[in-house]
DNA sequence: CTGTTAGCGCCTTCAT
DNA sequence: ATGAAGGCGCTAACAG
């Protein structure tokens, strides 16, 4: 930095009080006064450091986002809206990603405990199980916000969508058609999100007498190489008939399986996801996709976030935000339905 | 922030100088101070403030990415290019969006001259015509790296890719599969990107000796339904058999059009497209795409940002590396193979 | 090897 | 309505 309040007040004879204040439009000060000091702050154009700012107020004006992806319909669209919020309250916000990996979410976590950032907006990673590093967090008073993988044993504000009923009606779905062997691909078994997921597959089987079966349950990594072969080596082992991928990565290498294996769909093999693709309609053979708000849960999230970091609130709100995920049931490639 | 360095100075009986120097490992302080001070900032849980910190060094260890649109397969992966490197050196990283926006693009250049970071990566807005606002960045010596979207009149670093082979090969493709009348989609006509790319298209028009026709060039917005209009219009009006999507928010609305009009693909349409969707071999009918190494790119421009960053760099680093897209055909949805 | 001192740029009592 | 002074937490001379 070259130019510094202090030269404006140099500048003006004003004391660097009286700038600092016209520069806060304070209302102690001369409408003149002010009218000089941004004059010449534009003359010389003039920018406040923010690092100095930060430290004296304590506070950045700053939001951490941390997601286990970025590469990734949901979880992009999802940054969207988020940004759109963090813009209009005049906030910055780093991007932190896990890459699904508990060891580089305790460390941002960890980072973050400096007071880098007002406020953090987080979805964990699926192999988060222990959330001791987000108690820390919680003890220090950091407002959080969790995004769509949520943490259930801290009492924060959370924006998710109704996983069970969704997967439940999903499942539903693909029996209703006609699948009596229906494999559950999922990314976790740690995650509330996954067993809600999960709980929502295991009430349509049971609704529709068929028994659950954990051997077609598939829990796999972030290799997709490896996802591919466990995944094909399922479909042949026990000759499944439907398939239920609980995430977006999933759902393409599961397509790419069954192409590889010859198998038509959906007349070998029916499909339904927890996926924002955004070319699902596009894809051959369709696609039935249970679609996530995320742009409008993005800004919820942030929205939510912004509501605890007002210096009115005393004490911290808590909120839980559920929205409706869309169930796209796309029998061919131009007819595109919502289900119920 | 609770407790600070004097805390962890008082409770040693050290110097607060002495502290610091040991959580920076410098060489000047005793081993066994060294380990003192960090069993104790570790019992006490000691965080240092980074802020403050910045201040002092006048560096803040953040980059500013800025990018018009983030719900995208190239920018996302490239985000996560960038940030393995990030990650990597140590820094954070706050993303801004343009959304294609030139007002937006000056407001965020505007707010970075205040010193809020080290250095910037940069992919230009579509609307991006006048370029004063990154003189004044490039002015106060702000490392900056041009992504994609460069900026010709500017002398710095810039990662992009071969945009004038790539569109030439693509259009080649098209014409030698018998293509007469060949649209050409695109965002801008103000990027020098969008010239070259056009450029490729007109070199290979004349190659094959077909006359240009400025009729059959669109340039588009951001609004998807008008977008849709319009192209729906142009391929009616001039009866296309060929379609060149010079961006990928443009591909898929091309498509949609296509199978609004019925248009059978590719019998009826060809389509070749700037384009990375990870769907791309899934899509039917099949698309030929050109597919830009989006993460070694991302991963190119922090390198290259950061070779400018370090201290011992006396005068800027100026690089230009330039990518090769690769230009996928896919004549069926199993069949992938890399043209020339 | 350790301590003392002087700020980085800004905000905020407290005084006038 | 304005000014003077102190300090946010940390680092970097300069001493010793």
């Amino acid at each position: 930095m070259e130019i510094t309040i202090k030269t404006l007040a140099a500048e003006l004879n004003l004391s660097i009080a009286t700038v600092s204040r016209a520069l806060q439009d304070s209302h102690e000060v001369a409408d003149k006064t002010k009218r000089r000091v941004l004059e010449m702050a534009g003359k010389l154009n003039y920018h406040p450091n923010p690092y100095a700012s930060s430290l004296r107020k304590q506070k950045s004006k700053t939001i951490a986002v941390i997601i286990p992806e970025i590469a990734n319909n949901f979880f992009s669209f999802a940054l969207k809206g988020i940004q759109k919020v963090v813009e209009k309250e005049g906030y910055n916000f780093l991007v932190y990603l896990t890459e699904e990996d508990l060891e580089k979410e305790i460390a941002i976590t960890k980072q973050l405990q400096s007071g880098r950032v007002d406020g953090i907006i987080i979805a964990l990673s699926s192999q988060t199980d222990s959330v001791s590093h987000l108690w820390d967090l919680h003890n220090m008073k950091i407002p959080m916000v969790f995004f769509d993988r949520v943490c259930d044993q801290i009492d924060a504000s959370k924006v998710y969508t109704n996983n069970f009923e969704s997967a439940m009606n999903a499942t539903s779905h693909l029996i209703e058609n006609g699948c009596k062997k229906i494999g559950y691909f999922q990314l976790s078994n740690k995650l509330s999100l996954a067993e809600r997921r999960m709980s929502g597959y295991k009430a349509a089987l049971e609704t529709h007498q068929i028994a659950f079966d954990e051997g077609l349950v598939l829990t796999c990594g972030t290799n997709v190489e490896e996802n591919y072969q466990r995944i094909k080596g399922l479909i042949s082992e026990k000759t499944l008939d439907g398939i239920f991928a609980s995430v977006e990565a999933l759902t393409i290498t599961s397509y790419d399986v069954c192409k590889g294996l010859g198998l038509s769909i959906p007349r070998d093999m029916k499909i339904v996801s927890f996926s924002n693709l955004a070319t699902a309609h596009l894809l051959s053979p369709p696609l039935t996709t249970i679609n996530q708000p995320a742009f409008e849960m993005g800004m919820e999230a942030a929205s939510l976030l912004f509501r605890n970091l007002t210096k009115y609130n005393a004490y911290p709100v808590v909120e839980k935000a559920e929205f409706k995920s869309v169930l796209m049931a796309r029998e061919s490639s131009v007819e595109v339905r919502p289900l119920p």
